[in-house]
RNA sequence: GCCCAGAUAGCUCAGUCGGUAGAGCAUUUCACUCGUAAUGAAAAGGUCGAGAGUUCGAUUCUCUCUCUGGGCUCCA
């Protein structure tokens, strides 16, 4: 049968064997051991020298496979620099437990559980760095071995969680059969299948269960750099044990390395929480309590510019206005369901003489008093409904961040109620309108999530949930938008779309998103009158399209880093005088530009004009105009934009003429 | 909510082995009046996040709380 194919053999940089068809090549190797590896692999060693991939390898060979800088070449490091990283904490704090240590973007990290609790601390991250250049300069091969579920048990005896997850593995079965598949094989702790456990062995001291692959030794490692200690919990589970998480990232080059931590510091530069303050945007007083922001006036002006664009395109675009109030009493939220699933998240009850009252988390039970509050026809359909509404949810403490996670904050919230014929339409017009507005803020790459059905916990007909989804699909081919399916992620009321931007250095934010809802129709016995004379439940959408303006304006500010376009900018314009004698002629052309609707101010010349200069650009205006004795003769302007080279000698009126129509161009009023 | 680390002037930070604090920038005033990224001088500015405990004495040590940062979990 098959032993009458002939077979070469192969030995491994660990010393293992591994058996061939004849004519294999370096690649069957890499896919032999494992996908990952196959993906991971640039080039192979044979005896020592580097030979390409497709070359046809002999028996009797001592073989490498070779990782590069791909993305695979670099989860392959990553993992294993991991490991190295156990071992040293474990040679370095006898006793210590460790659980998992995958690779994730950028790095990896492993988690711990020190004796008596312990913590690592700065110090502690810095002896650990410096064991694992030791283990590194060591070159120790990675030698991998199998062994039955009840050997690895008693080999990690001491080791209560791995023992958990090889017991997992044991449960799974062949569910793991898949080592390619990170979510299952994290989940079993990246380990082998079919019954056995594979682990990975490069000192006699140090072994840990893993399915691989690795370098073929410590030596062939990159370089990497211990970033944080963090908590975490053991398999995710709020209930379980805390551990210890040491992050790492790891490259192949120390090029890429500074690049990576390059990339940090630019992030950093941009966060919003630092921009804000430095161009006196908000802030976040203390005596306000947590993820609370006041908005100060610099800040006000971009945010009245996003509500007043919003506003714009939201009454072109069909939407009515409604207002409600910020408070209701509780049976609102009762009829609404929001007390009965989401109290924890609300701010507590407000007990008064007539009933409890609850600060609103969402605005959708009152829009949907409004549709109530008359009869409707379906000749009104789809009724779009759309407020600026301010809500307050009590976010857990420890997950406030800034802007983008914040307990009170303004939606651009709109619920419209359509027909099942209509909800087809009115998806793709949706659709058309959100990128269109996104675009005006100068984003240009989306992609998207749909979330599905979980049919554990749904509320709605099986026919549709399957013609919401397909809707919310086919609106999604129409624009050609990319898309992940999250299978079972939808709410319980109803599938949904959310919308990823990709901001100027790349990252993406969750935006807007569009949920389709058939519980608030029930709930609140909405209905309208048909042309069959009949009554029918009418079909509800939640629309967000800044999500809120909060999370908006600090995703914008990341995205711009401080420098707004001048359709958005605080203040456009900034008029210096060279001296004194000019200041007349710097108010009085102010008042020219701000007449024509420019944000304007001027900085006497009480300071040297390079320093006046920097003041300006470290706030970064989009123009600084600089008037001297020249200008004042002949009513011009010296020019200074930002980011662009000075020009001196601008008239008056066209410097407006040109800052008009940047400041149209801005806005893609549609 | 959980783990870890923090909180000193508007901002960035130093400092006090327990005896109520200092710099730079910003602010105000004075001088300088200058053509494209930091002129000089002076002044003013702090219950050292809040409360309690230990102590003759706490910004410093201990505890609790609040807020912040990094994660985890959560995000209707």
């Amino acid at each position: 049968m098959l032993g009458a194919m002939a077979e070469i053999h192969i030995t491994l940089p660990d010393g293992s064997q591994r058996s061939l068809p004849e004519a294999s090549t370096a690649t069957d190797l890499a896919m032999s051991i494992g996908r990952g590896l196959a993906k991971a692999a640039v080039a192979a060693e044979v005896n020592g020298a580097e030979v390409d991939l497709g070359t046809p390898l002999a028996d009797g060979e001592t073989v490498a496979i070779i990782t590069g800088s791909s993305d695979e070449g670099r989860h392959v490091l990553r993992h294993s620099t991991s490991h190295v990283m156990a071992q040293a904490v474990t040679q370095l704090f006898p006793g210590a437990k460790f659980s998992i240590g995958p690779a994730i973007a950028d790095g990896f990290y492993y988690d711990f559980e020190l004796p008596d609790h312990k913590t690592f601390t700065e110090d502690d991250l810095v002896a650990v760095e410096a064991r694992m250049r030791e283990i590194i300069a060591a070159d120790q091969p990675f030698v991998r071995s199998e062994m039955s579920i009840d050997d690895a048990l008693q080999l990690f005896a001491d080791q209560p969680y791995k023992c958990e997850i090889i017991e997992r593995v044991r449960a799974l079965g062949d569910v793991v059969a898949d080592p390619d598949d990170d979510e299952v094989a994290l989940d079993a702790g990246e380990v082998a299948t079919g019954g056995t456990v594979s682990v990975y062995r490069n000192t006699p001291e140090f072994v840990d269960m893993c399915r691989g692959p690795h370098v073929p030794s410590t030596g062939r490692l990159g370089v990497f750099k211990l970033m944080k200690v963090a908590g975490a919990y053991w398999r995710g589970n709020e209930k379980g044990p805390m551990l210890q998480r040491i992050y790492g990232t790891a490259w192949e080059s120390k090029a890429a390395l500074d690049e990576h931590l390059h990339r940090l510091e630019e992030a950093e530069k941009r966060d919003h929480r630092k921009l804000a303050v430095e161009l006196d945007l908000l802030s976040f007083p203390q005596e306000l309590g947590g993820g609370l922001a006041v908005w100060h006036p610099k800040g006000g002006i971009v945010r009245r510019q996003m509500e007043d664009y919003s506003r714009h395109r939201h009454e072109t675009g069909g939407y009515q206005f409604v207002f409600t109030p910020h408070l209701a009493n509780g049976k609102l939220f009762e009829t609404s369901g929001h007390l009965q699933w989401y109290k924890d998240g609300m701010y507590p009850p407000m007990e008064m003489d007539n009933g409890t009252y609850y600060m609103k988390p969402m605005n959708c039970p009152m829009h949907c008093l409004i549709f109530r509050s008359r009869q409707r026809s379906y000749r009104e359909l789809p009724l779009r409904l759309f407020e600026l509404g301010t809500v307050y949810r009590y976010e857990r403490a420890g997950t406030l961040h800034g802007l983008m996670r914040i307990r009170g904050f303004t939606q651009d919230d709109s619920h419209i109620y359509c027909t099942e014929e209509q909800l087809q339409d009115e998806i793709a017009s949706l659709l058309d309108f959100v990128l269109s507005v996104l675009r005006a803020f100068g984003f240009t790459e989306f992609t998207a999530n749909l979330s599905t059905r979980d049919p554990k916990k749904s509320v709605g007909s099986d026919e549709i949930w399957d013609k919401a989804t397909d809707a919310l699909r086919e609106g999604l081919h129409r624009h050609g938008l990319p898309y992940k399916i999250k299978a079972g992620d939808a709410a319980f009321y109803g599938p949904k779309i959310d919308i990823d931007v990709k901001d100027a250095i790349g990252r993406s934010w969750q935006l807007s998103t569009i949920q389709c809802d058939f519980n608030l129709p029930e709930r609140f016995d909405l209905e309208y009158v048909g042309a069959d004379n009949a009554r029918h439940q009418p079909i509800m959408l939640h629309r967000a399209l800044f999500g809120s303006i909060e999370r908006f304006m600090g995703v914008l500010i990341e995205h711009f880093a401080g420098a707004f376009p001048a359709w958005l900018a605080p203040v456009q314009v900034r008029i210096l005088p060279v001296a004194s004698a000019h200041e007349e002629y710097a108010h009085s052309t102010a008042a020219v530009l701000r007449a024509s609707g420019f944000r304007v101010d001027v900085v006497d010349a009480n300071d040297q004009l390079g320093k006046r200069i920097r003041a300006a650009k470290i706030e970064k205006l989009p123009y600084v105009l600089v008037v001297g004795d020249d200008d004042v003769a002949a009513k011009t302007f010296g020019v200074n934009p930002r980011g662009g080279e000075v020009e001196r000698g601008v008239p008056v009126d066209v410097f407006a003429a040109r800052l008009a129509e940047e400041v149209a161009a801005g806005t893609v009023l549609a």
